[in-house]
DNA sequence: TTAATTAATCGTAATATTGCAATGAACAAA
DNA sequence: TTTGTTCATTGCAATATTACGATTAATTAA
């Protein structure tokens, strides 16, 4: 159906999933890459690094400010956007604690 | 048009997309924690544990085995799913490269 | 004002994902 | 053998995602 029944998983399990569907596509991937190295950047810069049409980094840039990854200032005519930090170690620490689940057991059962 | 241009991002941008992906749903999430917490492979006890239907579990497992994440040995009438740990050490350090960007640079722009 | 620039939004087509009923395959016990 | 159990697969319907042309909104410069 394409329709997650978050009314059945945790907040976490939820959360988690919210966080890594943003980086489930390697355009949002290749935009926060980017937003590090350059450590701020205007959109239009994005549309000719990465080789997609602008509508389409515009709806990329909105995702990843909806989740609070990203911020965007108007300034004149372009907009700069860059990573919300404080957010970003939020989200570092609930994927942390996912993806460090295997240091508590040990051993391999299969 | 849901369809990702992969050609036109480097091999570690997809290969992020592709892990974040696996984890950019609850079920899957939720499936991953159980393997991880009773550590003794279960089998569809998924089922009973999720909510969901029993084809619709078969299916993500046999999403997460495909990237390596979990694999699964038959054992009699029922199969002994757990996560591989090897595999997944790699994919975290693939996902943690990713999540530990802002190390680097330091001051917020915007 | 007008023109140029930049980015957001709208509308829509193409594709992907999710979920499950029905069915099938493999195995164990009777 | 037959029956029951467990899980995979098939086939579909419902929904979500992705991409982009066309347009709009906001701003700056002339």
């Amino acid at each position: 159906m394409g329709l997650a029944k978050t009314e059945m998983f945790t907040d976490e399990q939820n959360e988690i999933s919210l966080f890594a569907k943003a980086f489930g596509h390697p355009a949002r991937v290749s935009i926060l890459q980017h937003l590090f190295k350059i450590d701020s950047c205007v959109c239009g810069d994005l549309v000719a690094e990465i080789g997609l049409a602008q509508p389409t980094i515009s709806q990329h840039l909105k995702e990843l400010k909806h989740l609070g990854l990203i911020k965007g200032n108007v300034e004149g005519t372009s907009v700069c956007y860059c990573i919300d930090k404080e957010n970003w170690a939020a989200m570092k620490n609930v994927m942390a604690t996912f993806l460090n689940q295997d240091l508590t057991s040990s051993s391999d059962c299969c």
